[in-house]
DNA sequence: AACAATGTTGCAAGCGCTTGCAAAACGGGA
DNA sequence: TCCCGTTTTGCAAGCGCTTGCAACATTGTT
């Protein structure tokens, strides 16, 4: 195939007139090699435009510097801004990611998962689907560290981060009585994923606790179509509800978008609006939706310190981190 | 570090009871296995939990299997859309897709690039951002593969995909003259790319060419922000244009909310607006954005269709392929 | 029955690197 | 000056894999 004419460290260990080790040491962090020697082999090095060889290292050192991130739907604003901050800080810690889209057809979790071990990853980072047990068992096994994000499960071992979905969505209850809503309505997917759910039972039992009217629609998957839909029935009901729910933004704003445009309800005035994850759009003056922000930035940092922790400080380390996402106030509820 | 109990070949030949040769010929598509051999090895390998190291197999192949995708702003929507597609059809052609991020400081391309080269990429595909010159020609003296999307570049070797930035421009003035609009404006970014200066120059020169009044306004970067940062400066001028060409769906729609809620003025009734990207706000119902779209799906098939192609095909190749962006008519021009 | 053509298999070398080990070099007391 | 403790260095083994080569097995042909 293509000519590859890589030099290696033994063409910059000849020039420099040093040992094949000299070299490797050189470009190897606190390693033993003497100042002058070091400058020997980067002078070398610069001239004949080495580099070393991370497929080599990886081979030996039996750890690769990859780290996987299996997520679906990348181009969505949520997990989009995710990717940003998992990307950049991995980085940070001289580590370089793998993309692994799962969009497609089923078992694309594991499929990715056992490409990832093939690379001798060593962590990957799920942010959408969930895998097998018996896979995540095997990457365990084989000594890869793996992350969880906002997707609960039972096997032990991996870090799972998640939010206070739950607390969320009773704290929007509160939000929404203030504003003397009386009748309450969540708009959630099909997805039916574990954070979805939280926020859904959290709103749902807040709301019978303070004896509101609430009542769920589901519908699609939790894009801004879905909203539009969502939209549609719970608007057309013989008793509209006074205040929405939507289990994500993109949710919200179809959701929004239709009430005001297709229904001419005027939002906050006729009815409050809220959302989650704070994507962009969320505070563009369009919308100016009330949410809650997923902290995207804590999230990753939690995910790669766990990754560059040593294995000894693990143990001591709690497998499940929770997160808060905090409120944002805008203009979608009517003030008290 | 980690324990790392990878399961080798060796261990799966013994089990197999066949050689070493035969176990990494099993899993060589297109080598000479007798198929009783191969059973028995795939046997042995699902029972042992064995998988092929591809660190080991890249260095001997000379030929990692890996495509880095360098790129900033990967949180933006056009950005994300696009990573989607590659990600997706590089995972189809059984490549795998390194992401690397150069959000950050200068020369983050070049830094990208080289950790591009020690993983041994075998292509890279730049979303944004130049590398310097010298990089470009150690990539390729390196046998690596380099696409540029979006970013001309006078150094032979890459493969550009560009689309008809100018002609852009071009097109939507007639629209904007068809709708009876004399005086037009364009909404840049200061980032100066040269597929932004495309539409530009197009634009300008065809409303030159019409006889129409035409300025330019540059403002920051290529988001919101900077959209609503142009719309105060347009919008405020003694004599306020008829037409804004925006560079970028999302100047466009900063634009359309500070034009709309903070002037009121009425889009397109008072004012024509268009964007380019066909990003997916673009459709949503509060901006119904009248915008070029970039066809993504197919760039992403171009990038990724080069870089499998063989070394021989190479060559009657053409080494730039130049795309139509198609204008998607909604509603922020006027009809004529 | 002998032979050629074809297909399958194992051997062993080698990809570019790291690293334990022991030898060499160095530096500072005494 | 000599000796000992401390770097620094080179050697060589080995990481897990592919692949050219030659040996071997299989089959079909005359």
């Amino acid at each position: 195939m293509p000519p590859k004419d890589f030099v290696s460290a033994l063409e910059v260990a000849q020039r420099a007139g040093v040992s094949r080790s000299a070299v490797s040491r050189t470009f190897t962090p606190g390693a033993s090699v003497s100042a002058e020697t070091r400058k020997k082999v980067t002078d070398a090095a610069e001239a004949l435009g080495y580099h070393v060889n991370e497929l080599a290292r990886g081979l030996m050192r039996n750890e690769s510097g990859i780290v996987c991130l299996v997520v679906s739907d990348v181009a969505t604003p949520y997990r989009s801004a995710l990717l940003r901050e998992l990307t950049s800080k991995l980085q940070n810690v001289g580590k370089v990611a793998m993309l692994i889209n799962t969009d497609r057809s089923d078992g694309s979790v594991d499929r990715a998962l056992s490409q990832a071990i093939r690379y001798r990853a060593d962590a990957s980072i799920i942010l959408s689907g969930l895998p097998d047990a018996s896979i995540v068992r095997l990457c365990l096994k084989n000594g890869q560290r793996l992350v969880l994000i906002n997707r609960d499960d039972e096997e032990p071992g991996p870090l799972k981060i998640n939010l206070d979905d739950f607390e969320a969505g009773e704290r929007i209850v509160t939000a929404f009585a203030r504003a003397g809503c009386r009748s309450l309505a969540f708009a959630n997917s099909e997805a039916g994923t574990p954070s979805l759910m939280g926020r859904e039972h959290g709103f749902v039992a807040a709301a019978k606790k303070l004896g509101l009217e609430v009542s769920v629609e589901r519908y699609g998957w939790t894009g801004y179509e879905a909203g539009r839909v969502l939209a549609q029935r719970l608007l057309t009901r013989t008793q509209r509800p006074e205040a929405i729910f939507c289990a994500t933004d993109l949710l919200a704003c179809g959701f929004m978008d239709t009430a005001r445009h297709q229904f001419g309800i005027g939002v906050p005035q006729q009815l409050c609006l809220a959302g989650f994850d704070d994507i962009d759009q969320a505070s563009w003056s369009s919308y100016g939706l009330t949410t809650f922000a997923q902290p995207v930035a804590e999230i990753a940092s939690k995910a790669v310190e766990w990754l560059s922790t040593s294995e000894a400080a693990d143990n001591i380390l709690h497998h499940s981190v929770r997160l808060t996402a905090e409120l944002i106030w805008r203009t979608s509820i009517r003030a008290g």
